[in-house]
DNA sequence: TATTTAAGTTAACGGTGTTAACATTGGCAT
DNA sequence: ATGCCAATGTTAACACCGTTAACTTAAATA
């Protein structure tokens, strides 16, 4: 359908456009349908033409934010494993302080609950893929312990993931040595942080 | 001030429990001052005599969330360091399993920014303070590598958090196993996930 | 060309947080 | 004991919000 006087002609993608630059200056709750409409110079309803509801918007956003972030972890080099596990992690990390407003949509939780959206399932669990194939890949290489490779991607995700959190949340301090912190952090990951070597019998698949 | 048909008598504390029960059942967004004046029994504006605003309402809810976890956390045995450190690893991701609508409110960053309610940082800090203190003591034992104390407690405090956030938001999978994944997960920082042995230059510190 | 259908409109419902102006009353100083 | 004051309630109103119903425009299609 073309621009008319009467009808938009592009709504649907500049609302989306628009709400996405929103969200990331100024975060999800600062969406407003009515408001949205008014700036496109629009009445309100004509957005539900497009979307459901505010919520499914919203979806339609964080899913941009996971492809976004898809694109981020494939572009770190693999040719080393370690250097691999920590380039993932630091670019991770690295989204997540750039945009922490979209990245809190996309993990919010309670604004967008899980298996509501099967399309914004898809797109995490795309972007998650990623993360676990460079796990996968260093582990048949031998360069990680043998143990369920559940273990070592739920491990890997929640240090990332608490890490972003808890700086862009400012709980952590130090904006400047921020990929200091977070090199340091996989690292000590990778290398563990007991003092003495885990030679003995802290091994639970080899007792 | 005591109880009258005309003057309510225990309202801030009836509004603090009430809330507080809704927030735990249905999350924070289900809590409209409006509407909690209704169950009370109270006008809207009433409210406003005991808290300034919703915010402020929600504020005092986190800072009785994160009392109740340091409690969690003290209560924690401390004889032995490595036990000591998986044990508050447990109690910690326990604490948000079970209070899933209370953990996201008290780190949710964004209903809840820091540096505004200077009370509820306050609280937050001390719940900190004592995953804090059992990493120094098992520092002081030489229990823990040498490094920096910031480095392995916002390791600790990230993977703790992290884990927590997704599995009350349903990334992670298990219910039941929840548990194993935690101690795997604690156990998996303290050791290392590498399979060679780092004895040979991966200190940062003594190069 | 006639008709269906996609995409916009206005009007309205019920809900929200919040403020202003006013009412009640317990407790304290005289 | 009494009079005042501050604490704690009240109602009315403002400005929003998401969402739906009923209607209109105009593009696409048969």
């Amino acid at each position: 359908m073309a621009r008319t006087a009467y009808h938009h002609g592009d709504l649907q993608q500049q609302a989306h456009q628009q709400a996405l630059d929103i969200v990331r200056e100024h975060g999800d709750s600062a969406i407003s349908l009515r408001a949205l409409a008014r700036q496109l110079g629009v009445s309100a309803p004509a957005l539900y033409r497009h979307f459901a509801d505010r919520e499914s918007l919203l979806a339609e956003l964080a899913i941009s934010g996971f492809e976004w972030l898809r694109q981020r972890l494939l572009s770190v080099d693999q040719s080393d494993s370690r250097q691999a596990l920590i380039g993932i992690g630091l670019a991770y990390v690295a989204f997540a302080q750039q945009e922490p407003n979209l990245y809190r949509l996309m993990f919010g939780g309670r604004v967008l609950p899980q298996g509501v959206h099967p399309r914004l399932d898809e797109a995490g669990k795309n972007a998650f893929q990623v993360l676990e194939d460079t796990i996968a890949s260093a582990s048949e290489c031998g360069y990680l312990k043998p143990m369920p490779l559940a273990l070592m991607t739920a491990t890997a995700w929640s240090l990332v993931h608490g890490l972003s959190l808890l700086t862009i949340d400012g709980h952590l301090p130090a904006a400047d040595t921020e990929s200091h912190l977070a090199e340091g952090v996989t690292s000590l990951l990778l290398d563990g942080a007991i003092a003495t070597p885990p030679n003995s019998k802290n091994n639970e698949d080899t007792p």
